[in-house]
DNA sequence: CTTTCCTTGTGAAACCTTTCACAAGGCAAG
DNA sequence: CTTGCCTTGTGAAAGGTTTCACAAGGAAAG
């Protein structure tokens, strides 16, 4: 078992990991893979791929235990502990995060948030005392946040999540839309809306051309 | 050319066509597969190939003229016109949507804004007044609106993305921490931050098993 | 016109992920 | 204990994406 496990794996596990509190929430106790499968939106085939690359999990015959399922699955994503957040840039997406409580409940708490406006540095925003950008660096090392969040405008994440490598963050979660250069040692993620907006774009123009030459129609 | 185009090669065109337009308003007119590459964190090999799928805009020996590949890169993403968008949901990452004027300026229009509470239907923000979300069907469907954007808790989710299939939109983003079972005819795409996280946490767990037993410690 | 230097476009190879299909094994009923 | 049913865990096959490597072709210099 286990080698190098892929982006998508690591993402189902998160998915059947919500799937299986809820279950467990509901008072149910087994459950095989293909009840796990279908909420996620994969197969039960997938279910049981995923799970084998960390271990053996199920009972053959029966299927899953979900509350020893739930434990391990926190355990090998590392939610059995929380994790800390520093939060650069508190506009619009950084305000939105901050009030966020569902980060918190799950186990991701904001330990300091920081701004370059000089207007807001100092204010209070949903339990966190506002600093400035320039305090980055001493403060983050402080904290011992482990993870940074950029929710800057796009032209200066570069530079912040280098500086927030230098504060000692292995992850860091971007906001802006740009593609960060890789920082060794550290995992980036980029949450683009623009880029998903495209995304979308791009289906529907297919499908308009589709039915406009090609399909049925509609 | 152009068969079945995966979803990575979507996203990658989406970057280019950022990257290129940073360069058309720099005066560069024309550019190397390589140098397109670069800053998208892709291979040359990765950029032509990606490019070939829709037909030949480079020249050999010399690259790619800047100017009409982002028309190209435009007309192929669908985004030479622009989007109606219908968002239900007003609360902190619905309004950070709402006020992202990012947007309207990439040609993503916001065209209707939803919400349940009462206390702010009817109530204005960033140009939207918030209707209640009763009216869904009749307003998306007179708003013609093609996107629909879910801001909602996770346990309405499901029920919203289904009225706004009824309503006509064609493609939904859905920013609710819940998988959206597939519907006929609809694209959708998910946009899961606590996943994100979760994500980053197993990444930051795997790497202090490596240090501690495996690697070279640091 | 010839030579040199680039860079594209693209089959083929390598690599990675998903799906298939079935042996192994457990549970329950009789 | 035996039979029938069910579900896991997993090699092997299929399917998809990325990388390689090079022929084709254009530009520029002499």
């Amino acid at each position: 078992m286990s080698g190098r496990i892929s982006d998508s794996t690591v993402r189902r596990l998160s998915l059947y990991l919500r799937i299986l509190r809820d279950l467990e929430r509901a008072g149910v106790e087994v459950v095989s893979s293909a009840r796990l499968a279908q909420p996620a939106g994969a197969t039960s085939a997938q279910v049981r791929k995923d799970l084998s690359h960390f271990g053996s999990f199920g009972q053959r015959g029966r299927g899953y235990s979900v509350a020893p399922l739930v434990r391990a699955l926190e355990e090998i994503l590392g939610l059995s502990r929380s994790w800390r957040l520093a939060l650069v840039g508190v506009g619009k997406i950084g305000t939105a995060l901050l009030g966020y409580a569902g980060l918190a409940r799950r186990g991701f708490d904001v330990v300091a948030a920081f701004d370059a406006d000089d207007a807001k540095v100092g204010t209070r925003a949903f339990g966190q005392t506002i600093r400035c950008v320039s305090e980055l660096q001493p403060v983050v090392a402080e904290t011992r946040a482990q993870i940074g969040v950029i929710a800057t405008p796009a032209p200066v994440a570069a530079e912040v999540a280098s500086e927030l490598a230098r504060a000692g963050v292995g992850a860091i979660l971007n906001f802006a839309p740009v593609e960060l250069s890789e920082i060794d040692g550290v995992s980036i993620r980029t949450v683009d809306i623009v880029l998903e907006l495209e995304g979308l774009s791009y289906l529907l123009t297919e499908a308009a051309g589709r039915s406009a030459f090609g399909g049925a129609g509609g």
